[in-house]
DNA sequence: TGTAACCCTCCGCG
DNA sequence: ACGCGGAGGGTTA
């Protein structure tokens, strides 16, 4: 166990007060780890709402909840957030979900049948639990050798359910900015605008804000203050224009296969090429919103619609549709309209109709918040045997770069991985050993690709 | 169809 | 150490 710090004193009055009743106990979900790793999913950029609980402090963010930074039991990461006004908690081991909750205030603390009924059926609709998984994977991998090969060590990677204005807004303020600083807007949306669902050690807790929460005149002024640049503007005007419609307008776009929480589900249209029809008219009404591009609908129509089929290309994806799917090698070096339908619908043809689940997979495989799970991985490798870790890294980076053509720059990389091979490493690299090699190497590549990419 | 401006934070470099 | 410049998961005009 690590020493007493202040969060771990916040951690036992948490606990403490658990057992005087503001929580429930924890139940349990049969769930592996391959259906759902809630550890990957949340984190891997969907959605902004939940806070990492680490047991160390690094991840904490230093200017909201302090709150936030208590200490958690390592091995049982812990995570909540407020879903449909429950604050819901939750952990995850090989076998089980467990969940627990706080009531809202007016209610009382002893949970019955129907609300634990009633908490199932949230985490089973925000976590999409209905489609199988395991299955999923295996059929994206018997079609896509690439995808097979990144999958392996990125199980239980899900499309979460989202409530669709949230993810709305959520990725209106997503556009060139980082996951850290979206989780910070997110959390600001929260508590200057959202009703507070829950109070632990004087801490409230706040729900999303709704649409006609975000109308007022000064709230772009007023959100410009606390740091959402031009974004401040597109979700005002975004919120005026969703609140002059009717209501549940945002959500009448929604895949009826996959409704909003509380809705019976019903059977969509056929899958084409584009999408079905449901999809690609749900994507072109949400680009008529103020800061929504074809990227921001396609994440809203994926994560808060339902729509399987939806594939968010980003500068991210696109380096990924090049590197390994053999996209804009000569004529189409440029992420416009065109090449953008055509990397979506190439990975609509290969992956069908949940498209987007599987592109999530590969765009998580790709992140840099989960290299070291890629170089961990490298790392057994690399104990097994040094020589086959060494080829590894030169092949990969080679591999990756006669994709792309150019010369000097083959010559430019093998020069830097030499550089950090050898001289470099002991002083400016604090880190490890050989993985942090290959996470180098494969940074300096990212780099170099998306500086060619902008010309 | 292409390109700069938009806000802020982080990271690498001098 | 401390500041500077560039880049970053996009949209708009």
């Amino acid at each position: 166990m690590e020493t007493a710090t202040p969060q771990s004193r916040i951690t036992i009055s948490w606990v403490s007060k658990m057992s005087a009743g503001a929580l429930s106990e924890w139940r349990k979900l049969p769930l592996s780890l391959g259906e759902l790793c809630i550890n990957t999913t949340l984190r891997c950029g969907q959605s902004f709402r939940f806070v990492a609980q680490f047991s160390g402090p690094e991840i904490a963010d230093q200017t909201t909840d302090p709150f936030f930074r208590w200490q958690n039991i390592p091995e049982s990461q812990e995570w909540r957030c407020v879903l449909y006004g429950h604050l819901l908690s939750l952990k995850q081991d090989s076998n089980f979900l467990y969940y627990r909750s706080v009531q809202p205030p007016s209610h009382t603390f002893t949970p019955t049948t129907s609300d634990n009924d009633h908490l199932i059926r949230i985490i089973k609709h925000y976590f999409n639990l209905t489609p199988n998984l395991t299955e999923l994977y295996s059929q994206w991998s018997s079609q896509d050798p690439n995808f097979k090969k990144k999958a392996a060590q990125f199980t239980g990677i899900r499309i979460l359910r989202q409530d669709a204005w949230e993810a709305l807004v959520s990725f209106i303020c997503s556009s060139n900015n980082n996951i850290a600083r979206i989780s910070q807007m997110v959390e600001k949306l929260c508590i200057h605008y959202g009703k507070s669902v829950a109070t632990i050690e004087g801490r409230a807790y706040h729900d999303f804000p709704p649409p006609s929460a975000l109308t007022g005149t000064d709230v772009e002024s007023n959100l410009r203050k606390l740091g959402f640049g031009y974004r401040a503007k597109y979700i005002y005007q975004t919120a005026v224009m969703v609140s002059n419609r009717d209501q549940g307008w945002l959500d009448s776009l929604s895949n009826p296969e996959c409704p909003a929480f509380g809705v019976d589900p019903r059977p969509s249209g056929e899958m084409k090429p584009e999408g079905r029809e449901g999809y690609r008219e749900a994507h072109e009404k949400l680009l008529e919103l103020q800061g929504v591009g074809p990227k921001v609908s396609d994440c809203v129509s994926l994560m808060g619609l339902g729509w399987g089929e939806s594939v968010p290309v980003d500068t991210h994806v696109w380096q990924i549709a090049q590197r390994d799917y053999r996209f804009g090698k000569s004529s189409n070096k440029n992420l416009n309209k065109t090449t953008y339908d055509a990397v979506a619908n190439h990975f609509r043809k290969l992956w069908g109709k949940e498209a987007g689940w599987a592109h999530s997979v590969l765009f998580t495989a790709d992140l840099r918040t989960f290299a070291d799970k890629l170089a961990a991985t490298k790392k057994v490798n690399v104990k097994v045997k040094d020589e086959e870790a060494d080829i590894k890294v030169e092949t990969k980076v080679t591999t990756a770069l006669n994709l792309k053509v150019p010369k000097e720059e083959d010559i430019d990389v093998k020069v830097k991985v030499e550089d950090i091979d050898d001289a470099k490493k002991p002083i400016s690299r604090k880190r490890k050993e050989v993985e942090n090699i290959v996470s180098a190497a494969e940074a300096t590549q990212t780099r170099r690709m998306s500086k060619r990419l902008r010309r």
